[in-house]
DNA sequence: TTGTAGGCGTTATCAA
DNA sequence: TTGATAACGCCTACAA
């Protein structure tokens, strides 16, 4: 049984209210009233209930956010932004790794303030028909009309690194992605927009599909395009993992970064600062992707007005890793 | 505003503790009546409200686990797993990504029913110290006298394997693994148990310390040792992940398993059977682990008794990814 | 078989 | 400056 007001009450010899008053720091009661039962609260181990709290103020400074694919690494690190960035508005986060659905189902139940789903974990629901009091908030996919939508644009993402590329005189770039990945097709677009083709097969050399998106699959695509004879003055790499596999092929068949190989990788996180050789990237900075996220949670809790739909520009973060090609 | 039990109630037409009983199923409801209130209640799209159910009841049917590690793979599983079996019984899982002990916090202000800890994101908290009325359950680590531990004796199970390729006549068994974690640091205990070593330094040719967990660690460190002139034919792997690293190694330098060099890997996880080789295996399934932590959740929060500490027995999984050996 | 009333721990409103 | 009291949504005796 845990202790509660009524106890502190007791101890202190006040009424309750009076306690409730001096644990919420309010003006109304005397510094040497509160100090005191200040004291008798810390020292009973009193903790707030937050079920009675919620229901009578109706929040519970709760966000949920559904993470169905606790397996992912990438988004990890969103997460934990996030839950600092809430945590400074003192809103605590909760995740349920159960289905979509589900998940929903739950936090409505325990009436959090607002829902976060992640959509990079497809797993197939009509988000049309989802039914949440709560208000939602979605990152990484455009589902619901009802609700507000954060994404990054990876299409303008490559086709920003394959214009910068062009514009210091490469014409021999290759892709380098996993093709059955939605999120990668998108890159694979830009691409393609980019270097002025209709589709992959016009440029079969230069697109690379790889079989997933771990480190082995990109050293596998980097070392099959590279063995070859093809003329290839610059990689564009879709993601973090791929272009590390890349980097290792590169060492291995002792090509120099930025001198025999120019390369630029897609990516969000701050990781890349621990590589072996410093890259151009392109994406959005995942402290801007997270900040977005919080400031949107924030917002729309605060019952603000919020944009339905945010697409985050990605931005080329340039650094000595690509040379300029004279023809 | 959600709905309530008195709104339904309304919309019956009935008083709402009759609402109440319906939608518990209670048998002092008559049929027809509880019909047309389930029906009214699926159509308002009805959630309970946990709050105040959890106050009522001081039950919240919910499990917090404390989960500040979220780019870990390997308990990833293990949660997932947990989250099943606690489901089939109506409980639902919660995890914080917060420090452990703010997460215990949050989790007592929330009430839930039970806390889960994996010790292995240990980040350095006096357990003995912690504050919860809430029954803790930890997982990996002997922390704390007053709630129960369940861990795995990853010592024995190292030693297992090390006596096995001794049985078939091994002599020259190397053991690879990060000697600063202490979870590895124990394997190597028992590597020496049985190795009857008093210390690392005795073979240090055998011993390969990796500079962290990941697949490349594992790579490099078999490169290492295998390009070496060491007279190796047994190799023990603390993990999945450098063992999925030492394959690569072996691949590149074309040994066969098991014929050029037999392979043991430490791990808990299914995914071995996806590997290219199948390999022996040693440890605690992982469904025993999560049937076994399941279960004394469950009786944690239903006042059974509870053993203290639960050391699970690791196993033996004989593939022929060893072979014997003639002196 | 249904309805009424009290209480769970908290906050908020008013009265003292 | 404090204390009493009514909610919040739900459950459960007990009364009708």
């Amino acid at each position: 049984m845990s202790v509660t007001i009524k106890d502190i009450a007791k101890h202190a010899g006040v009424s309750y209210s009076t306690v409730s008053k001096a644990l919420r720091d309010s003006p109304l009661v005397k510094k040497p009233t509160k100090t005191k039962i200040l004291k008798i609260a810390e020292e009973l181990g009193y903790q707030p209930n937050v079920a009675a709290r919620s229901l009578v103020q109706k929040k519970s400074f709760t966000v949920g956010v559904v993470w169905p694919s606790v397996e992912r690494v990438a988004p990890a690190i969103l997460i934990t932004q996030i839950n600092d960035l809430l945590e400074k508005h003192s809103y605590t986060t909760l995740l349920s790794i159960n289905k979509t659905e589900s998940a929903i189902a739950t936090f409505n139940r325990f009436q959090v303030d607002a829902i976060l789903v992640f959509g990079e974990n497809e797993d197939a629901i009509q988000h049309s028909t989802i039914k949440s009091t709560i208000p939602i908030v979605y990152y990484g996919i455009q589902a619901n009309s009802r609700f507000p939508t954060i994404d990054v644009n990876r299409r303008i993402a490559i086709k920003l690194a394959a214009n910068y590329l062009q514009d210091i005189g490469h014409q021999h770039i290759a892709f380098i992605g996993d093709l059955t990945d939605p999120l990668q097709k998108d890159k694979l677009t830009g691409f393609l927009e980019a270097m002025k083709l209709d589709n992959e097969l016009e440029l079969p050399n230069f697109i690379i599909p790889t079989k997933g998106l771990e480190v082995y699959d990109g050293y596998l695509a980097a070392k099959n395009l590279l063995s070859q004879d093809i003329p290839v003055t610059a990689i564009i790499s879709g993601s973090y993992d791929l272009t590390r596999g890349i980097l290792r092929a590169t060492s291995e068949l002792s090509l120099k970064i930025p001198d025999d190989l120019s390369i630029i990788s897609y990516d969000n996180i701050p990781q890349f600062e621990n590589l072996e050789v410093q890259l151009t990237t392109v994406g959005v900075p995942i402290s801007r992707i997270s900040q977005k996220i919080s400031e949107t949670l924030l917002a729309i809790m605060e019952d603000e007005p919020v944009d339905e739909t945010i697409i985050l520009d990605p931005e080329l973060n340039i650094i000595d890793s690509c040379s300029p090609v004279n023809k």
